[in-house]
DNA sequence: TGACGGTGGTTTAACCTTCAACTAGCAGCG
DNA sequence: CGCTGCTAGTTGAAGGTTAAACCACCGTCA
């Protein structure tokens, strides 16, 4: 890129590091416990609740399966399956997209929001007893402030997904 | 718990959702991209890095395999799976445990050690440019406040771990 | 010595995610 | 119209993680 030359490996001081490795575990143990809450409490992986909590949001509770890919940040693979657990659970019914014949979309049954509003419970919860409560304000902005960097950074040249 | 009434559920305000949720995709594709990088360029996932440099951390390069799943905050079971991966790709050998008959020891081998100094410049690179780069070094250390905050809630009362 | 509960670690199967290949429909162009 | 290339979505297999059962060894207590 700029001139050829290896660049040299820049380490990280002490403490990016400590806050680097307090984020891996953080994170690690925060997923663990509340898909495990979710699971206990409503049979619902944390995957499958954000794709519920996608559809509520959504215009007539449906979405094209695209869209619901980039809102949650998963391929497509994946929100295919994830989405077919959902409609063999029932909380989700596929629907041929109108406009475009390839596409599908998936739609919020009667169920499925029942399931959501009760499990939305257990989630925020979980959220504000082990995230939220436990720090401030200040610091909890600072990390979403963080992490729209890091999205940018990564959506950007992402083809289909510059402007958003 | 508190005289049997039922938890009234306290939403998330608009800035606490809009936090949450950054973090929530900001993580998926920071995690995604790393692990990534790493394949790509050393066959290598993100968890098997992770071992690696808590070996090249230890005392003789050693790790007993449960303070190896401390360490990271990984269920012993994966640790097990992990570290039988990195064996077989020749980077770690097991070896019994001296003083406990039941203990196993990971041990880094030299062909690991080579592999991780040059892993640990991808890894680094990527860390700067996807996160430590972007963002400044005062919101930085809130994330880590943050999640050493998430931590000692998480890991507190968990059986052994409650001192550390 | 022997019985007992607890810990360290592994195993197996089920489950979820990723990857690559694939079908099908859209759009542009001859 | 047919050809090409691209996008939407699915599929099935391979790889990684989780969960539960399991074995072996420790420590204690009789």
């Amino acid at each position: 890129m700029s001139g050829g030359t290896t660049q040299e490996t820049v380490w990280l001081d002490h403490d990016q590091q400590r806050s680097w490795r307090a984020f891996l575990v953080g994170t690690t143990l925060l997923m663990d416990r509340l898909d495990r809450e979710l699971r206990e409490a409503h049979q619902l992986s944390l995957p499958e609740y954000e794709i519920l909590v996608r559809l509520s949001e959504a215009a007539g509770h449906r979405s094209r399966m695209a869209v619901l890919a980039d809102s949650v940040s998963h391929s497509r693979s994946r929100v295919t399956h994830t989405v077919a657990r959902l409609e063999a659970a029932g909380y989700v019914a596929r629907d041929a997209c109108r406009s475009d014949g390839r596409g599908v979309e998936a739609v919020l049954t009667e169920q499925g929001l029942r399931t959501l509003e009760v499990a939305a419970r257990t989630h925020v919860a979980g959220v504000r007893r082990l995230l939220v409560d436990l720090v401030d304000d200040a610091d909890l902005r600072a990390v979403g402030r963080v992490f729209d960097a890091v999205t940018d950074g990564l959506i950007e040249g992402r083809p289909g997904l510059d402007i958003r």
